[in-house]
DNA sequence: TGCGCCATGTAACATGTTACATGATTAT
DNA sequence: ATAATCATGTAACATGTTACATGGCGCA
């Protein structure tokens, strides 16, 4: 149960509410959580049940009362403890490799513009990777080791899409070839 | 919902049972589903269904009778609608990323040792998928075409696995540097 | 005797998404 | 007026995994 533990690590960070850990993870994208209510929401409340996190409810004018998320020591505990079990293979699944699996059935030009559309939205990703990231930029690490590991993982994700457009632009020229 | 489509687009090649069907996908790395029997049989009842396949139930001595799944017209209607719609994104969920984020608690050799399993475990996927997949190898494709973009799917998954080995050993020379 | 293959299917659970629901404040 | 931001939460649905259930055959 990977959320859980994303959140215990954004909060190991700095105290955050609900509502926080919903932007960051809709605006991050090393975060690919889609942030939706119901996750963030009835996380914290289980984390909040198993003592990982205490919480402040905070009153405001003119604003809705908010209730901010602390991490407990026992939280400190079990965040370590899953840094440091083995890591998990990443989850490739691109159904796009699915799609050009049968491609074979279509025409020259609908398969050429399959593949047009699949590298603007591949590159479009890119771009968006390429903006500085708000959330984990190296400026806000606690330390350089810190500000490195938070640069490798921005460059990991970029590397992604590079490689990703690399292979869609030689596929398009291997085709072009073969039909001529 | 891709299973539907990714089970359609295998009973285009040739007819299959649910069993058949499972083994392709655990066996597969291109088709990435884990080939469980509850997806697998619910989904055929699904198309079913919808007319998308026909069945028949071939009684065998010995053995237990099997369904043998076959693509209708409408089914082949439905894939070839499915492939020329525009493609979506990957979706990339690597939580060993979320790990590294939070692990500059960990001691030098700690990290290390994370680092060091992590790239063992590509490396592994690496040798996997070097090995030629049975599944969609490019000599079962019935036009060069098919081939190519066959060849194209597989080379693919093992550029994501080389770029993601490359990364990480990247990785680890830079942190050792850091602390020398 | 016990395991693996063939072949079907169901139950329970885990995870994740979209949409619904409320309600004040602030900016266009 | 109407949309966006702040802030919480629930309901319904989609998708995917593990484990359970049955049962014969062949192999070591």
């Amino acid at each position: 149960m990977s959320v859980k533990h994303a959140i215990l690590g954004l909060l190991s960070w700095q105290p955050l509410s609900g509502y926080d850990l919903k932007k960051i993870f809709s605006d991050s994208t090393a975060f690919y959580w889609s942030g939706n209510n119901n996750q963030v929401y009835r996380t914290l409340l289980e984390l909040y049940d198993e003592g990982l996190v205490s919480r402040e409810i905070i009153q405001q004018e003119n604003l809705p009362a908010k209730k901010i998320y602390t991490i407990s020591e026992k939280g400190r505990q079990e965040l370590r403890q899953w840094i440091t079990v083995n890591p998990e293979l990443p989850v490739l699944r691109n159904s796009f490799l699915i799609q050009l699996a049968w491609a074979d059935q279509l025409t020259p030009p609908e398969l050429e513009n399959l593949l047009a559309s699949y590298e603007e939205e591949i590159h479009t990703q890119w771009l968006i990777h390429n903006q500085s990231s708000p959330q984990l930029s190296p400026e806000q690490a606690r330390s350089p080791r810190e500000a490195l590991l938070w640069s490798a993982i921005h460059q990991n994700q970029l590397r992604f899409y590079q490689t990703e457009w690399d292979w869609v632009k030689h596929l398009r020229v291997s085709l072009a070839e073969i039909q001529s």
